[in-house]
DNA sequence: GTTCCTGCAAAATTTTTGCATCAGT
DNA sequence: ACTGATGCAAAAATTTTGCAGGAAC
């Protein structure tokens, strides 16, 4: 679980890269760290631009949502993850390195944040075996989730 | 490696499914299941259509690519693979279960299959943690190849 | 004041759908 | 013959780009 602290401390490093960058603190692609700083998972372009229109104050046209989530990302501040549904989805990259990867059910189609060490571990090993520089990796899972398993 | 004999086994696994869900065997469908056994990695829906407009014989339309690789990866035949550009990717799903995974170099967007047994006894064992019915999974590393790194 | 940022609109890309026709069983 | 499959074209959905005006430094 991600807590408050950690959320405002990513908002801040965010916020410190971006300056450091050499980029300005505009009202769109500030909304758009706000807005993901509150999230536990991920979410689309789309979604982020739903989000803010319903929220009071700024309204960012859907380009500048795009471009602010491309420059977060370029700046390894946000992940972007597909998930098979043909929609990027974006969510906080923590400093740290910890992260999680996703569940997608494909009955209900939620997605559920999952964390597991031992993959990591298997992950790194892996690495280390492959003339490959691992800068990111996304693992997703397809199947059902516990409640429409049940079913 | 994919061998030969695995190839036209799939072939031949993938027309007794078709044959088996009650559907026909049309000239298009059949096209994009040959085309796909003779591939090594993933290829989208675009290059499918493109490599059979190359070669002689059928010239289907991309719609019925795309109804092809639907029915298919609903037959669970194709594995369809997000690598993180925004295009959905195909490639066939092997029934023994082995499959690989996939490396994108972010420079020259090279991908390499990857096969490691390490990731795939952690996976298994992080289902049998997780409530959740895992059907498929997808890791996609991304980063630098060999060649790129060594610039 | 310079340069980046933003929003709107237009364009480009990828994917889906409607429909008339063709083909497999 | 019945019903699914195909191809074309049109539409939908997602993402990118051009440009003029506004805002941050």
């Amino acid at each position: 679980m991600t807590t408050d602290h950690e959320r405002t401390e990513w908002v801040r490093h965010a916020d410190a890269a971006i300056a450091a960058a050499g980029l300005r603190a505009g009202g769109a692609r500030k909304a758009v760290v706000d807005l993901l700083a509150r999230q536990d998972c991920c979410l689309s372009a789309q979604e982020v631009r739903d989000a803010l229109n319903d929220a009071p104050g700024a309204t960012p046209g859907i380009a500048s949502v795009y471009r602010a989530l491309d420059t977060l990302t370029e700046l390894h501040l946000v992940h972007r993850v597909d998930l098979g549904d043909q929609v990027a989805k974006y969510e906080p990259a923590y400093p740290g390195g910890e992260h999680h990867h996703h569940a997608v059910c494909r009955e209900c189609g939620t997605v559920t944040p999952i964390a597991d060490t031992g993959i990591e571990d298997a992950l790194h090993a892996m690495a280390e075996r492959l003339r490959f520089d691992v800068e990111a990796h996304d693992i997703t899972l397809h199947g059902r989730c516990a409640r429409c398993a049940r079913r």
